[in-house]
DNA sequence: TCACCAAATGCAACTGCCTTGCATTTGCAT
DNA sequence: ATGCAAATGCAAGGCAGTTGCATTTGGTGA
């Protein structure tokens, strides 16, 4: 066995092993700014450590989901499932239509709302997902044509 | 053929013809209250009226969401494509994680934050998506677990 | 009205993302 | 060290969506 994990107790804590693979995509999750495909995650752990199978990822990140270790989500192009580490906190990004940048805010809207639909419609919120479009300080300046995401 | 459709100029308009099918496909959108999937249309097509391969269904969807008459998103469960009609006009609802009821709401919460974004970091927001989970008036009173939606 | 042709469609094969069954290996408690 | 459930690798499979190609159809102009 190798050295002890890093992420031995959090695994333990929620009643699953630690193994090699999960540790190395937990760390690899760390390490990544920004929700990564299976496929990504998969081609670095291949590249950066030792043999993994692709059934191996999904099966860990499904089970990491299972256990709100990570949030699933999907990416708006293409529909694929985005993976990334729960930090309990509350983010949001931009995403530039022109170069496909993704900028993190900390803005969120939604605290007014909130109150707002509980009493309008009597609707107890407990989450939301906003994706928020446009262009960004570069890409203004080529005055791309606008794209399928107007009037979202 | 036919008689004249419902739906001609429309079509003429983005440069495309008038066919049985992309007048099916549209009447059965305008009469969907929420966003359906290529395979509900497809089901429902079949029963209706005549036969339509799902791959024409696939390909007028495309289409249309090419030229912005219909609107592309994905369902939050699962990721599979859903179609809606465009009718231009700026939508969000709630969806009830007990009963998966959908609810819409006029309100927008992004007005402000554009300004707010385009002179904090210079970027233009050209749109958004907000979906918003909670609970219902009815499912309330049931005290369902929290969901995975959580955090979002 | 008719002939013509690009666009639309049907059909079947195919791709890519993701899942699953099963044999083997591994973590960990005893 | 031993034993066993959980984790993994491997290969096959499932399913949403795509594509190539032959045929049909809608609109245009003679
Ligand atoms: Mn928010
Ligand atoms: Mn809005
Ligand atoms: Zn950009
Ligand atoms: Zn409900």
């Amino acid at each position: 066995m190798e050295e002890n994990s890093k992420y031995k107790e959090l695994l333990n804590r929620e009643g699953i092993k630690s193994t090699r693979h999960r540790n190395a995509i937990l760390k690899l999750l760390e390490e990544s700014e920004f929700p990564q495909t299976a496929e990504q995650l998969y081609i670095t752990l291949r590249e950066k450590t030792a043999s993994i199978d692709l059934s191996t990822v999904y099966r860990t990140l499904d089970t990491f989901a299972s256990k709100s270790l990570v949030l699933k989500s999907n990416r708006v192009d293409d529909g694929k499932a985005l993976y990334e580490l729960n930090h309990n906190e509350h983010k949001h990004h931009l995403l530039c239509v022109g170069c496909h940048k993704l900028i993190s805010i900390e803005d969120c809207p939604i605290g007014e709302l909130k109150q707002t639909l509980k009493n309008k419609i009597d609707f107890d919120i407990t989450g939301h997902k906003l994706e928020i479009y446009g262009y960004c300080h570069d890409c203004k300046k080529y005055k791309l044509p606008p794209s399928d995401h107007d009037n979202l």
